[in-house]
DNA sequence: GTAGTCATGTAAGAGGTTACATGATTAG
DNA sequence: CTAATCATGTAACCTCTTACATGACTAC
């Protein structure tokens, strides 16, 4: 259940409707844990059933009207508490290794492809986490700014050490899968022999 | 749908129950696409009725009976189109990183703790994992030599090279993981002041 | 007989995805 | 006026997890 705790990291730092919650999924929550809106919005409603967050109802024009979200201090506490629980380790698949395991029924053609397809899908990846880590080590990234601004400034190097290092983790994995895949691509050719296009490297 | 392929994949060795099919899932196909008998034996019975796979249902003693499925021709089909399709790259969600994003709100003994765990648990996969290859290079996986007696002897080779290069690909993870846990572990010092603890290291 | 293994299911619930659906507000 | 954005939901479906449930067979 750890789309909660993903709405109630960002609602730490302040209130805001679901829509709102919405970009902060894209541009930081999103990097570890992305969620649409068919997600949030009953989740926002069962939180504040619950007794985690509060909603006042605000206008919005002449007519309009959002409900802003804000934590209770019930819901400060379950973050904490969730932030003081072991790694959650579930049962891992990988359905990325899982498919490789088959490809003596594949051609070398789409074993390449397939290798190629993972190289970008990780660098791609890898640039947005990367492009995250440095913005957070700037203290450049807007949302940062305003969580430190409300946080004691002797916490300020903690939280953004933790912060860097999670994005860290997750780019030294990417690196890993690119490295890997790099070596299969060398393990295709030693098995069908060297590709005849000109492997176009970018 | 990847639970499918997983028992696709098993069956395309040879045709057995439900139940050789969990031991199957324990310690082959389980260390990429865990899935427990909750989960198989209503999956056998939707792709017996979607034709991939047919059923013989065979005595077992007096009065007990047990069924057994086999690869239909359509079922092997089915396995070769999956294996010829793209990375199926989903969206990551990482519970593990992302918590970590909000250490500054726990005490330096349990983020210790908890990247001790994180090295123990991939350790434990990696040996695992790095078991398995071994017994795929060499070639004595029971499992493994049943499937190469099916196949053309000019196939073992690849065979047996995509599945260790799955393999490799799930340790060189596991590396990364424990490295960056140790890096974490450092970090930490860092920030707090080098642990009491003798850091027992094991 | 009894414990362990072989064998197969069902039910409830949690969590996620895709698609559908609606309507107000604001900027041009 | 019209398009983009703000704002919030529902419904159907899929997958996986945990727990409950049953019964035959085999070795001791």
């Amino acid at each position: 259940m750890s789309l909660r705790h993903a709405i109630l990291g960002v609602l730490s730092v302040e209130p805001m409707t679901g829509y709102d919650l919405l970009d902060y999924f894209d541009i930081s929550a999103g990097l570890f844990w992305p969620a649409g809106q068919a997600q949030i919005y009953p989740e926002l409603r069962r939180m504040e059933r619950d007794g985690l967050l509060a909603a006042t109802v605000a206008p919005r024009g002449k007519r309009g009207k959002k409900r802003i979200y804000a934590l209770t201090p019930g819901g400060a506490d379950e973050l904490r508490r969730w932030a003081n629980e072991p790694p959650p380790h579930g049962p891992d698949r990988d359905p990325v290794r899982f498919k490789v395991t088959y490809f003596d029924q594949t051609e070398p053609a789409h074993a390449r492809a397939y290798f190629a397809a993972h190289i970008e899908h990780y660098r791609a990846r890898r640039a947005a986490w990367a492009e995250r880590a440095d913005a957070i080590r700037a203290r450049s990234a807007t949302f940062l700014r305003a969580r430190l601004a409300t946080r004691d400034p002797d916490e300020h190097e903690r939280i953004v050490a933790f912060k860097a290092l999670a994005l860290d983790g997750a780019i030294a994995r990417a690196d890993a899968e690119i490295a890997w895949a790099e070596r299969a691509l060398e393990e295709i050719d030693r098995l069908y022999g060297v590709s005849i296009s000109p492997s176009s490297p970018r």
